[in-house]
RNA sequence: GGAGGCAUCGCCUAGUCCGGUCUAUGGCGCCGCACUGCUAAUGCGGUUUGGGUCUCAAGCCCAUCGAGGGUUCAAAUCCCUCUGCCUCCGCCA
């Protein structure tokens, strides 16, 4: 949600925001005149409500001084009292119907506010998918022609190493899910453990959070918007299945005031992730790239809106640093205003290079939703200027299904054997390279 | 799953039976001021959150006693539903 009053004071930055996202912007127009139609019917609420308390509040007295009166002065009391409430009922009426216009509309208001992205930051680029800016290009990528062999890809690979299985995995749950079987499972593991040796020598909390959530967190974190598509919905229930543990580690603070200077907080996140992949039939079909079910290492921060784009490189730089200790050619973009999602105002993703496909593919992403979750969530801090919205932002540590297909394709030998990198070693008992089993 | 109890403005708490002088009590904490060699103590004032009005501020108004409905001229207080926590019983990894 945005600031109420950048729509009454520069309702053209909305707009500006939403052309860019290549989205509504006569939305724009509809908030205007929603936002006054809600205050005017909140005025006259807050006026006839005031008249009835002001009534309200002669009737008590008076019944009691008809109580203590005497014979003669009480059909002249008992006469003003019948008044009173004559009067009062009358304002009663009218005190409802002004409530229920009031409350009318603001729901109609709220309604158009959900409906509104973030605004974005300016220095995004501006387009459509594949308007991304590159910032920048790390590692290079090994020419496997040099060293005389065709590189397999990932599901060959783990499927030489005993580490994935999607058939199982297809006969049991439908495609698009899959087994990590021995080596495979041992590898997210030590993905797990580095992650968070990593995550908490930089201070964040680590966190294991609930994959199912009430409509409330899933609504305040935006993925109720264009994203509602690709959740999962337990109707029975009525909770939802996360895509990302984002959701509980946002929603967690819900409703809270948090003393400024207990800020930043940043959590480590870990939790099981489902993804309906709607619309992507025929796409990455194979293998364990896009699959409904994961497990991911999220970092979420909450601090000062002052502090947010700051936060959002420090976020990068240490996605940066875990995939430069996998030792994983990868580029860092910029991603256009297009593609942001509903909560971002800047993204950047990172892509590992994938040999097999010749191309880059995303394995993180990292947002700064400046105060629009936590709008949403009613999430706030108190300093010296009293309380306002706090700003949060997120960034993967680590995807395990896309990290391991960028650690198998770009660390495999001719033989089909993947090579550990270093840092990995400690968390496999020492372990240098997977083999192929017999 | 069954039975009972509880939920008040940071924390604790009065008020709820019996609706109106509740504009929600008091203590602690916190902030400001005064006094005082310093600290402490003491005194006075302030201290939920959101919204509206207003050029700003002050002031004023509305809502807010877990949430949502209802009864009533009027609800912290009465009724209904829901949520959370606690106790007991049953079942279970």
């Amino acid at each position: 949600m945005i600031d109420p009053v950048i729509l009454r004071t520069e309702p053209d930055l909305l707009r500006e925001s939403q052309r860019r996202r290549g989205e509504s912007v006569e939305l724009v127009d509809e908030l205007v005149a929603a936002d006054e139609a809600k205050r005017s019917a909140q005025t006259a609420f807050d006026e006839l409500r005031n008249q009835q308390k002001v009534l309200g509040k002669q009737i008590g007295p008076l019944q009691g001084a008809l109580k203590q009166a005497t014979h003669a002065e009480r059909a002249g009391l008992q006469a003003q009292l019948d008044g009173l409430l004559a009067t009062a009922t009358l304002l009663a009426d009218q005190v409802k119907d002004a409530e229920r216009a009031a409350s009318a509309a603001a729901d109609v208001l709220d309604a158009l506010w959900l409906q509104v992205s973030n605004i974005v930051n300016l220095d995004s680029p501006v387009g459509g998918e594949d308007a991304f800016r590159v910032i920048d290009h790390v590692g290079t990528p090994r020419d496997f022609a040099a060293e005389g062999f065709e590189p397999r890809d990932h599901l060959a690979i783990g499927e030489l190493l005993g580490a994935i299985d999607v058939e199982r995995g297809a006969k049991v749950s439908g495609s698009r899910f899959f087994y990590l079987t021995g080596p495979g499972a041992m590898l997210e593991i030590a993905l797990l453990n580095l992650a968070m040796q990593q995550a908490t020598a930089h201070g964040l909390v680590p966190m294991i959070t609930p994959s199912l959530v009430l409509p409330s967190a899933m609504e305040g974190t935006g993925f109720l918007g264009q994203a509602a598509e690709n959740v999962y919905r337990l109707e029975a229930d009525d909770l939802y299945l996360v895509g990302t543990s984002e959701v509980p580690l946002a929603a967690y603070h819900a409703d809270e005031i948090i003393d400024a200077d207990r800020l930043p907080l940043r959590y480590a996140g870990w939790s099981s992730c489902y993804r309906r992949e709607a619309g992507t039939y025929g796409k990455d079909t194979r293998g364990i790239i896009r699959v409904h079910q994961f497990d991911k290492v999220e970092m979420f921060v909450f601090c000062r809106p002052e502090d947010a784009e700051a936060e959002h490189e420090r976020l990068l730089s240490w996605e940066r640093e875990f995939v430069d200790a996998l030792e994983i050619p990868y580029r860092v973009i910029d991603v256009a205003t297009g593609d942001l999602g509903s909560s971002a105002a800047r993204k950047f993703d990172m892509e590992a290079w994938i040999p097999t496909q010749g191309t880059y593919r995303e394995i993180t992403s990292t947002s700064n939703t400046t105060q629009f979750q936590a709008r949403r969530l009613r999430i706030r801090m108190r300093d010296e200027n009293g309380t306002r919205p706090l700003a949060t932002l997120n960034g993967t540590l680590c995807a395990m299904p896309r990290i391991i297909v960028a650690l198998l394709e770009n660390h495999q030998q001719a033989d089909g054997s993947v090579v550990v990198p270093q840092a990995l070693r400690p968390f496999l008992g020492g372990r240098s390279e997977f083999t192929p089993v017999g």
